[in-house]
DNA sequence: CAACGATACGGAGACTGTCTCCGTTTTGTC
DNA sequence: GACAAAACGGAGACAGTCTCCGTATCGTTG
């Protein structure tokens, strides 16, 4: 991804592909320093462009959130690729929801958006989400078979928590300590 | 509490109690039905006061969130004198951990205001808080006494660990069953 | 390369919620 | 009944979201 493109259809203007772009790169910015919460007007100001401008890219904040996270999907789906072959399931799972919640951690706030976002059908953010809830129910089933997992355990529950340890540590002080810690407390149970 | 009073200092005006206390019962309402991010100056309207009114006796969100959930909180005072003197320590702890989770999901979104009163100082919402926190320590400290909790175990990161389950429930669903099931994944793995 | 239609821009401004300031009203006391 | 202190309330400043539409830019076609 990186410099995404509406690429199923017409492709985009010069100056539009230009401004959207520099939106997703100021938008970014904005985020992993100020949060997801900080104003968009701002970011459209940053980015050169007007408010219109911007709310035409992206109707609401979660695309735009959905879009810079575009990266952190990206190499998530890679380490997934390589746990979903892993020989030792258990492990593969730990890992992931390490990542899982790491990634969660990109932007303040982050886990509340999502967490609103699935609330919502059609949701930009939700969509984007999708690919890492999919691997999370194949890393559990593999769990699962592998004896390595209790059998009763949703994975969208798993998702649910990883998300909100997530939450907890960031508020416990944010610090890499902090989640690895909490994520253990939460985690040690399932198994 | 219910009808608190500054009883420390000079008792309040007649008209001023009527409002504080028509402007408690309103915001009750409110949070219980829209959250507790619903407007301030929609609360001041129902109630029949102008907006600087309800101001001028809670300066901040947090300060009228706190006084809404006296009685929430006194109700959990009551259990926990019950609990510190259980003969079994362990299963007191659990059932203080849903009794809490439970009063987390009083209104929606508490958790976050809560967690977010945590960082700052001389938040009254924090102040009203303390009264858990200091039981869920006593409970943690008499459950790993009793060899029923690990020792490694920080109270700070349990009552972190409800907060954050009433927050996935709540974004799971809401329901008892989700909260229970959730919390139960949680916590299995604290003993 | 001119010119035209489609596409995209941007900023003024409507709207919502927060919070304050200060002239007016109510209260309690002497 | 009158006076000072306490409290009221609403107009309005401010910040953020989001839209509408006149204007500018782009790309295509002759």
């Amino acid at each position: 991804m990186g410099t995404a493109t509406a690429a199923t259809t017409r492709p985009m203007r010069a100056d539009a592909q230009r401004n959207y772009d520099h939106i997703v790169e100021v938008a970014s910015d904005a985020f992993a320093e100020h949060g997801v919460l900080t104003s968009l007007d701002d970011i459209a100001c940053r980015a050169g462009v007007g408010p219109g401008t911007l709310y035409r890219h992206f109707p609401t904040r979660d695309s735009l959130i959905a879009t810079a996270l575009g990266d952190s999907v990206d190499r998530l789906d890679t380490l997934a690729a390589g746990l979903k072959a892993s020989e030792a399931p258990g492990e593969a799972l730990h890992e992931w929801m390490l990542a899982l919640a790491m990634h969660l951690r990109t932007y303040d706030n982050l886990p509340e958006s999502i967490a609103e976002a699935f609330r919502r059908d059609d949701s930009p953010l939700r969509n984007s989400c999708f690919p890492l809830t999919d691997t999370t129910s194949v890393l559990v089933a593999r769990a699962k078979a592998a004896g390595e997992l209790r059998d009763d355990v949703d994975p969208r529950d798993v998702f649910a928590l990883v998300s909100s340890v997530a939450w907890a540590a960031q508020r416990r002080g944010g610090t890499d300590a902090d989640l690895k810690r909490m994520l253990s407390l939460a985690t040690t149970g399932i198994r």
